[in-house]
DNA sequence: CTCCAGAGTTCCATATTATGGAACCTAACT
DNA sequence: AGTTAGGTTCCATAATATGGAACTCTGGAG
């Protein structure tokens, strides 16, 4: 299943290839030279290949940037579906581990849309599902999108959808603060009456709030595990964050086996 | 400079990653082996290792496409900078074939941003400009948007700038109607008096119009040579969206309720 | 159930190919 | 003119990739 062996010299292109691509600096002949622990004279021999195939260029200072076909790819594609595949093993992993639905969406617009889904059968389906019907405010999804404002606050008055959605506006913004603190949002049927779900945040390279991943279910299933539950998501999305590019703080990556 | 030499299998497992990430559709084993002239035995060592370092990977059906390392490269990235990237080249042979100032748009909000500029002394600067100032239905960019419906007609009143601004909201459709058969957008003077432009589409892999070109200069200058001048663009924005992945003819477009 | 075809993987002797140390080049500093 | 840092080219060597053939697996068709 798995030669290991005769492909040494693709291996180490690879391994060139994927610093290049993974650094969000430009990488300099002499660092990839030294991490990946090859001559000076094979690496340039492999960089110098990997550019003849446009897999890398070099910038006017000379540096190695990732090349026209990452460029030209990345520009033909909806950076929603590359959202999808790079969520989809976090989605799978957190619907394993739950058995509860969970959702990945993202903003558009003034309102919320759900990308991909896991079911309680623990089956993937990619959606393309704007929910007309359920307004942000009472949805955790939206909640996150508010309070880390990366949808507008409504302008206009919250409708009530059960005795426990939020409609008067200080009401909302105490909810907004305190998912930004706690660093996910909950709603306890604010929707629907004995549905609960919870929301945290997934961040972009440059630290903004690009989508967002709920667990979903009855009310008596998940407030029961709702330590527990959002323990998990938490640690779910922080990861699925650093996958894209962000980087809280200052961390040092290293080969994530 | 260039060593033709002592790489073959890189050059080899190149071939068969370019095959696979340049073409929409997930390309099958054989189909691979085949254009690319290689042995099965050893094209399917390539592609293991290819796949081994993500650069590709095998869908359910066993066909393969582009790797978690271009997922994940598109999904952190801003797919206008990577647009950016490959209308480069198109905007610099246009700069220096006309001489005048080329400009690349998106639309954003409700409005154009410019965000790659040619100027006149051939030199390439990239901008993220937005021209507050400009109201589309006074540019050669914004009408190309408002005529392929990428931004939405304006409501309110429509600005006059110069005595040849078009006001009246039937001679802007007329307008627009116009851009559609020629394939291209003309401002005279609609904006600043002596100042004048045109303006052409460039399209997304599902059709849709995502950003224009436009060449821009003093009304004396751009009169005389705009059958030159409008071919050109033409040809150079239908060379970008090609590269972008439009194909004309097959006009597919996914339902997306 | 058996046979066949298509698709893909593994094996292994061979020689073609990649390797890396050293020499070399070229700016940028001093 | 001298030095260093960053990178490229050379070439004898042996380690590496190669591809034909054998093999496996899957899904029909008879």
């Amino acid at each position: 299943m798995t030669p290991q062996t005769g492909t040494q010299a693709i291996d180490r292109a690879a391994r060139l290839l994927t610093l290049v691509v993974q650094s969000e600096e430009p990488r300099s002949f002499t660092s990839l030279a030294e991490d990946s622990d090859l001559a000076k004279s094979t690496t340039s021999r492999l960089l110098q290949a990997l550019e003849r195939h446009h897999l890398v260029r070099r910038d006017r200072d000379g540096a190695y940037r990732p090349g026209p076909l990452f460029t030209g790819y990345a520009a033909r594609h909806d950076p929603v579906d590359d959202l999808v595949q790079v969520a989809e093993p976090t989605l799978q992993r957190m619907g394993d581990a739950v058995g509860e639905t969970v959702n990945l969406s993202v903003p558009r617009g003034e309102t919320v849309v759900q990308v991909a889904q896991v079911d309680s059968t623990y089956r993937l389906s990619a959606t393309n599902w704007l929910d007309v019907d359920t307004p942000p405010h009472c949805s955790a999804l939206g909640k996150v999108f508010y309070a880390y404002g990366t949808l507008p606050l409504p302008t206009g008055r919250l409708e009530r959808r059960t005795g426990r959605t939020l409609t008067s506006r200080t009401a909302l913004e105490r909810d907004l603060a305190q998912v930004v603190r706690r660093g996910f949002a909950v709603t306890h049927e604010e929707l629907e009456p004995g549905l609960s779900a919870i929301a945290a945040p997934v961040r972009h390279r440059d630290g903004a709030v690009i989508a967002a991943v709920s667990v979903s279910g009855p009310t008596t299933r998940i407030e029961e595990r709702i330590d527990e539950l959002s323990r998990l998501l938490v640690a779910e999305t922080k990861r699925l964050s650093a996958a894209l590019g962000y980087r809280p703080g200052k961390a040092r990556k290293d080969g994530a086996a």
